[in-house]
DNA sequence: CAACGCTATGCAATTTTTTGCATATGACTT
DNA sequence: AAGTCATATGCAAAAAATTGCATAGCGTTG
């Protein structure tokens, strides 16, 4: 159950509503975390029932009233337990590689057309990493010391999506070969 | 649901027991899927009762008995369709970089330690692949033809190895240099 | 002015995954 | 002789994620 520990660190950071955090992890956390509104909202109710959350209502103009939560010292004890205690490796679950492996039952073009979707869906994610970066390279030597290990989740981001760009490139290259043969 | 297409794939290839799908999942498929041996028991019970696949029993010496399971044309079925219809984009969870994220929290030369052991793990995998990769390039023309789209999910894995190396030296990079800060 | 998208929240049913337990044989170690 | 590891399979309960549905106001586009 690491989704509470994904948003115990925002609001660490930030208090924020659910739907914030939904935003979070769409955009620049997108790398590392994802989960549907329906997932966090459930969380943060039960995260407030388990007392590791506060919120208070924020009336906004035109647009709907937000729920916006708050860390308790309890939320704090349990980010910081989680960050004492070790993880065990990730699993990883790439429907897109299974596909690939099974290639040969598909058409070849059809295959070619959804790894440029992927590309591009890479591509579009570095873009945004990049324009993060150039954002943190360009503010305050203090800001970045502030921000130096958040800096560091942007570099995997970074790295691993300039990695996911090569090897759709090499696989590009071999579908577009094998059609003409 | 994409186990039960991960585990066609492999079926489709080669007959194969739960135990055996599981040390695949293991050791070469590491890379894009993990399962428990669980999972893969409960699934491949569901897949029979939903005839996609069949199994008879393999009795051997010194070794507990096998049920080795075969596709069958509704399973063949199954997974061409499967093949034929586009992903959606896949999620990615990793609590390491949540971690960091938070990693104020934590001691310095905790989150060192851990760095160090997920860079272990991952030049480890590299090896191995390496290795696979170095069979594939011995192997004859006609048979890296045959392979041609599981070696393309074998560069995945390698291109992103290295890129999880080349990522945590930088982290362990940053982490060793805080340390004398 | 109807349709759509964005903000903002949530419930309920189903599916999937995890965690813990269970069994059995043979080989190797202490 | 007892303990552990590898092979080989599975059940059951609990936790987590997905899918479908629902509400509601505001702004934009056709």
């Amino acid at each position: 159950m690491s989704l509470k520990h994904a948003i115990l660190t925002l609001l660490e950071t930030e208090e924020s509503s659910g739907y914030d955090l939904l935003k979070q992890f769409q955009s620049r956390l997108g790398y590392f975390w994802n989960a549907s509104h329906q997932q966090i909202y459930a969380q943060l109710k039960t995260m407030h029932a388990d007392g590791l959350i506060d919120f208070h209502i924020e009336a906004q103009d035109n647009k709907p009233d937000k729920k916006i939560y708050t860390l308790t010292n309890a939320g704090r004890d349990a980010l910081s337990d989680w960050v004492r205690h070790p993880l065990k490796l990730g699993k990883v679950n790439d429907a897109l590689l299974v596909k690939l492996y099974a290639g040969h039952l598909a058409d070849q073009s059809q295959l070619l057309e959804e790894m440029k979707d992927y590309r591009d869906n890479h591509q579009r994610m570095l873009n945004t990493f990049r324009a993060i970066e150039d954002e943190y390279r360009s503010s305050t030597k203090k800001e970045q010391e502030n921000l130096a290990l958040p800096y560091l989740t942007l570099r995997r981001g970074i790295i691993g999506e300039q990695a996911c760009l090569d090897w759709a490139d090499e696989v590009i290259r071999f579908l577009k070969g094998a059609r003409s043969r």
